[in-house]
DNA sequence: CTGTTAGCGCTTTCAC
DNA sequence: GTGAAAGCGCTAACAG
């Protein structure tokens, strides 16, 4: 099958001008039916399709979507860029995949690269480094010349664009509600993502329902160094009398578990915990870890929904409001809680 | 900053012509200095980049790679995916990744979109599907066309184009012995991917070694229903007074220790297991899995760097000949080998 | 040293 | 009903 043919060929084949074969293929009402079904057919023959190099060029949209993910060995930035993956597809658009490592400077980089022409809009997560300097001028400077962007996750209060996020705050209000009505008194918030907006969230959360209850102990265990996370949290598990663990990610979560396992502590009996995860680890976790699950697919598809809609409105000019759609997070209690 | 300034607007400011502001910005030394530097100027001022629509165009080179995927939610292929953009990112390459989901006809339908025109190659990981139907008609027919494929981990034999593979036989020996070496007797070979082409090397190579050894005893277990593995392989354990297991894959791996786990049976003591398995769950699991470690960013990144070489050589029309890559393996002892 | 021209593949307006 | 022509932004052969 001869492949990559142009309208050019196609027209000299049939003694007809680029642009009757151009508008045929189209149906344009304009050109006879005979002539339509004369195209159609060596069209098909040839399987023919328009290059999208220079239907991009003409009409300045790309049909492509750029993806910027701090981090794609993270499961849950994994499920996300899955969802966004699958909705795009469905809606025929194709997706760059850039993975910012956590770094600003690779950030500022790729939104320069692909905000010219190569993306008709971005759907970002953002980098634990840019949320910690919080410099977003790059993304206000696309913004300005009209390219939209759908933050998910990882947002920020001062760009002025379509957000979708957890309600990470009611999320972990009703995790720990739940350990305390399971009649933990001595509970841990663990934590190693204290500089992200999401970590923030979750930990006022938890905050707010230990200020409601009376004989409720709480220690916040803050971590920054990953490399120490480990051995922080197997001594401060050594040193505490706690019965219940909250931990706000992944990481916290999985080594709370092994080291509960280490030490001999019985999960549930004598430690509950529940983690912030994204159901990898209560896949693949002993006990079964109960989860606060953030359905990151959910997030992923919902941010490309909200693009493409946006992309595709016929160009009203009533202004735009930026809208933040909350995505509704589950508490599924597996093995590690009574 | 004003942005998306074209060559016209530029030659037009600068009181010249849109082919002479063209040559300057590449230095050409046929135009004078002075010229030179007056354009460089302004197109700094107002951020000048090329269109890169057009320059494709024109060039018929994206400078995009297409990536096909199985499965992102596997953490050897996000591994992969990462070392790929990595390489990629470097060498002035942007990735449209593709997830197939395991599906074939969601690959013939990525390959067909992505070859007309948006990518200068590709680097792919055959679907389950397309390994088991062995259909690689769509591959065939690009490389017809001259565009370059190169295929990592999940390849096929029919398809003349560059590999880069794990030595997954080797690998599955060197395991194997290991056990033998440090006593173990009456071991298990568990498989989830016995349809793969990995999964069959690793088990012939496991085959390999129990046939040259006397008194020792090796059961396989061949699992093709994924949502069974975890009561297969937990009755199995309960019946089999086994004492290693080797783990073809990660699934396999982690049930194992989990199960182990939960019927009580000591490990190393009682039971050594090791596991093809890519990192995240000798993290994660209690006691440490050991591993052979499949190295899966060394895989994408040498794909990249193997695709991109094969772009950018200068058409010498001497005959290209596939060459197959192998990367190493090694095997990492953890907590659950003795 | 600088400019004119043609062309990459397509769409669209305007003639005929 | 059909076709010529302009133009998207860029490159490059060729003139001057």
């Amino acid at each position: 099958m001869k492949r990559k043919v142009t309208l050019k060929q196609l027209a000299k084949e049939l003694s007809l001008s680029i642009s009757t074969v151009s508008k045929s293929l189209k149906n344009d009402p304009e050109i006879s039916q005979k002539t339509i079904d004369r195209v159609h057919e060596l069209a098909n023959f040839y399987n023919y399709r328009p290059n999208p190099l220079a239907v991009s060029l003409k009409s300045n949209k790309t049909k492509t979507i750029g993806v910027l993910l701090p981090d794609i060995l993270n499961h849950f930035f994994a499920k996300a860029l899955f969802g966004i993956e699958q909705e795009a597809t469905k809606k025929g658009y194709k997706i760059v995949t850039c993975i910012t490592n956590e770094s600003y400077n690779k950030e500022v980089e790729y939104v320069e690269m692909l905000s010219y022409n190569s993306v008709d809009g971005f759907i970002v997560a953002l980098s634990q480094e840019t949320q910690k300097l919080d410099k977003i001028e790059h993304f206000k400077e696309i913004i300005k010349d009209d390219i939209p962007v759908v933050m998910f996750d990882r947002v920020s209060e001062e760009v002025y664009c379509d957000k979708v996020i957890v309600d990470d705050k009611q999320a972990s209000q009703t995790a720990l509600k739940y350990l305390i009505d399971t009649n933990c008194k001595n509970i841990a918030v663990i934590s190693t993502i204290s500089d992200l907006s999401v970590g923030k969230l979750r930990l006022e959360g938890a905050k707010k329902v230990i200020g409601e209850y009376d004989g409720i102990e709480a220690i916040e265990v803050l971590i920054d160094t990953p490399d120490e996370a480990e051995r922080i949290i197997e001594n401060f598990l050594k040193k505490n009398e706690i019965d219940a663990v909250l931990s706000l990610d992944e990481t916290a979560a999985s080594i709370t578990i092994n080291m509960a396992n280490k030490l001999g502590r019985k999960i549930p009996e004598e430690l509950s915990v529940i983690g912030f995860a994204d159901g990898l680890l209560s896949k693949y976790s002993y006990p079964k870890l109960s989860i606060m699950s953030q359905h990151a697919e959910n997030l992923g598809q919902r941010a490309a929904e909200n693009l493409i809609e946006r992309l595709e409105q016929t160009n009203n000019k009533e202004k735009y409001i930026p809208k933040t759609e909350i995505v509704k997070t589950t508490l599924i209690l597996r093995d590690s809680t009574k």
